[in-house]
DNA sequence: TAGATTGTTAATCGATTAACAATC
DNA sequence: TAGATTGTTAATCGATTAACAATC
């Protein structure tokens, strides 16, 4: 995938322009946007540059201009629906997440395999496994959120790019096999954590160590 | 962060080869287990070099080695201690989580400003955020875990920097700034999920395109 | 105008991959 | 021994940063 930091990038830029824009601000130079995510002003101008995003010399960036065009490049003027495979701790909490809203984003159902867990009439409804492919057909739905348990993600996502998903996020630590066109990115919440641990383990010791030279 | 894409892969290898060696396998090739995380067996072979792991010329690698190999580096032969702040959707779902167990990771506890979500005698018991820093400091935490709002979530951090915790996984959708003897690891789940939808655009585009072609 | 900031090109840096000698 | 696989070095690739001319 190309530029796909560039991608990442452009969406943490939009949240950061909103907050500035509810703070009071109108326009932005690279050089704060830059220190609100934490890159350097090269980094920004060139991001915008590689969209054909452009400001005024000197009087930097219309912040409003400047969301709409990261929303259009990001397609987020349209609400994009999505399903969520697995009503387990992490697929339920996401159904429940305000988060996607504002940004466009619509959970349409969750599916679970577990009888009991089904409730359709909930606020977003839970239904059987057995009802996702027609589900998705019949709704157009290209986007789904595996979270169920490693050991059925694959089968799960067969069944969705069958269904025509084409692009997945997936909670299952495993990696999944998918055609090429249908995109697939992994969250893999362990594994994160053990990353934190490993690098504060590191800085501890490097810590030690810088103590012991004094 | 040097390596960082290393030790996230040293991870992944580790799962792949649990998978591997429940299904049979004694010992395992470059070839094999790159397949296995999806990438190349030179990037196999050189992860390992960096970390001073080495196999058989010829006989590949003793899976079980391997295994307690990536432990030690990963520090994952001891258990590691974490707690929570938010019993919102993302921290209670994580709190519940049982991936981290298996990992030797264990949440110890979880913070909630809001009294009526504090319920001290569960499973993984939920107390007041005004406990917190004394939690950390009496039971030595070094990890956290930060599902708060978006507008508490640089407080917390501070607090946890100032009590102690050198490693922070962070859900609030914003930059954190955090001193550098503490590591600080994002999770946004509402852009990995644009990302997501974003490529899955790109492709099917792609594919119009090549069709308008033929 | 003088000063500041963009947009882009070139330089740097780091990560991935290819290739192959060493060797089991 | 012949064949296959590792471990490492060199080549490639891509992403980030620095620098600076253009210009508001």
């Amino acid at each position: 995938m190309k530029n796909k930091n560039s991608v990442i990038r452009l969406s943490r830029y939009k949240n950061a322009l909103r907050r500035l824009k509810t703070m009071g601000f109108a326009r932005i130079f690279s050089d704060n946007l830059a220190d609100a995510i934490g890159v350097t002003p090269s980094q920004v101008r060139k991001d915008f540059s590689i969209f054909g995003i452009s400001g005024n010399k000197r009087g930097g960036y219309q912040i409003d201009e400047l969301i709409e065009h990261l929303n259009n490049i990001l397609g987020k003027n349209t609400i994009k629906h999505a399903i969520i495979v697995g009503a387990g701790n992490i697929g339920a909490a996401l159904a429940k997440y305000d988060g996607f809203e504002k940004d466009g984003i619509k959970i349409d159902a969750v599916f679970e395999a577990d009888p009991l867990k089904v409730s359709s009439q909930a606020v977003i409804p839970v239904l059987h496994a057995d009802q996702m492919i027609e589900f998705i057909q019949t709704n157009d739905i290209r986007i789904g959120i595996i979270a169920v348990p490693e050991s059925s993600a694959q089968q799960v996502l067969d069944l969705m790019v069958l269904s025509g998903v084409k692009g997945v996020l997936n909670f299952a630590p495993i990696r999944l096999r998918a055609p090429k066109e249908c995109v697939v990115n992994n969250v893999n919440l362990v594994l994160e954590l053990e990353n934190v641990i490993y690098f504060s383990n590191l800085l501890e010791k490097e810590a030690q160590e810088a103590e012991i030279n004094i």
